[in-house]
DNA sequence: GTGTTATGTCAGCTATGTTGACATATCTCA
DNA sequence: TGAGATATGTCAACATAGCTGACATAACAC
């Protein structure tokens, strides 16, 4: 870290301890967050939906034809759960279902046309914060802040993820190892 | 954005449209937090405490004798909210109470012993997930962490987190204003 | 001493998660 | 072809953490 190296506290004399806590990424973070699902909670709860529909929407939009498994496991929540907010999405024309072509025991999830135009309206609130948030900043700082909240990721889960977010992996973006 | 000025769909062919939606930032910055907030999680969940649990006690933790009303403000939540889950840290002994001085209404909020041992816990967790992420980065890859995240926060809300965050605001940090 | 303020508390509601148990349709494979 | 595995649906009950509204108390301010 950057200074402050010495402190008064019960810890930090020598050995393997952990480093200066950042509070201000930890904070940073929280508040950023908190405004980054602001903007949609707004529109959200304006036809009455909740964050929920939303990540369930905004992934049925990105992946059309998505399983129920393949959703319950990028949301990690109980199919239960699940289904609840899938039924009003469903039952509001923002989500239809198709039985699996080669496996007709599966649910494929396609948005409908009413639910591309709220997806898409959902995007562009969070696109233009992070354009707000860039655009002062230089030309790298796209680049840096997905390496950045890339690397926050649970590496174990960050190949999946990086195949849900590009496709099929863009190039391996490991400054890292070497 | 870098590429991508084609598109196919019903927008974009001119006039002031939004820009591409940026969903490798959406993604990645919803994956990110969920694993930021996970450690904790998991930690609290063992001693029946959870994620409301953390922000109060991180909050006196960071900023002792603060006030209830300061509190609310930080947090965004009702007293009614704030009361159920600050009772059990003050029955727990992680966090305690003092008249103000000046106002004798004012209930100031300490952590005690206990309490500062569990919230530097959990910020220990969560500065690891960070220096795991910058450390293969570039050295002024904090730095750039900062500054992204300090701008997703509301442009109206920014000076007061500053000030929470480093006291009384480090250097004017916009790059932006020329 | 009256009105405002800081806080506490009771009651009930909502959103979103959980577990457990069981039902149905379809697939797979011996 | 039939038995078991799999994908999904559903019922019921519960937990957490937010909300509103109403009312109470103590201490401040003038």
């Amino acid at each position: 870290m950057g200074s402050a190296a010495q402190k008064a506290d019960g810890r930090g004399v020598a050995g393997g301890d952990a480093p200066e806590p950042m509070f201000d990424l930890i904070e940073l973070l929280f508040f950023a967050y908190r405004d980054f699902v602001g903007d949609p909670d707004r529109l959200l709860e304006s036809i009455g939906f909740g964050r929920a529909h939303h990540r369930v929407l905004h992934f049925v939009d990105r992946q059309p034809g998505l399983t129920i498994a393949e959703l319950l496991d990028i949301l990690r929540i109980t199919k239960q759960s699940l289904s609840r907010v899938l039924k009003e999405l469903l039952d509001q024309d923002y989500v239809e279902q198709r039985a699996g072509v080669s496996d007709r025991r599966q649910r494929l999830l396609f948005p409908t046309a009413k639910g591309r135009k709220l997806a898409q309206d959902l995007a562009d609130l969070q696109t233009a914060r992070f354009v707000r948030a860039l655009s002062p900043m230089g030309p790298e700082a796209r680049a840096h802040a997905i390496e950045f909240l890339l690397n926050m990721i649970d590496p174990a889960e960050r190949e999946k993820v990086a195949k849900l977010v590009w496709g099929e992996i863009p190039q391996l973006r490991h400054r890292s190892a070497t």
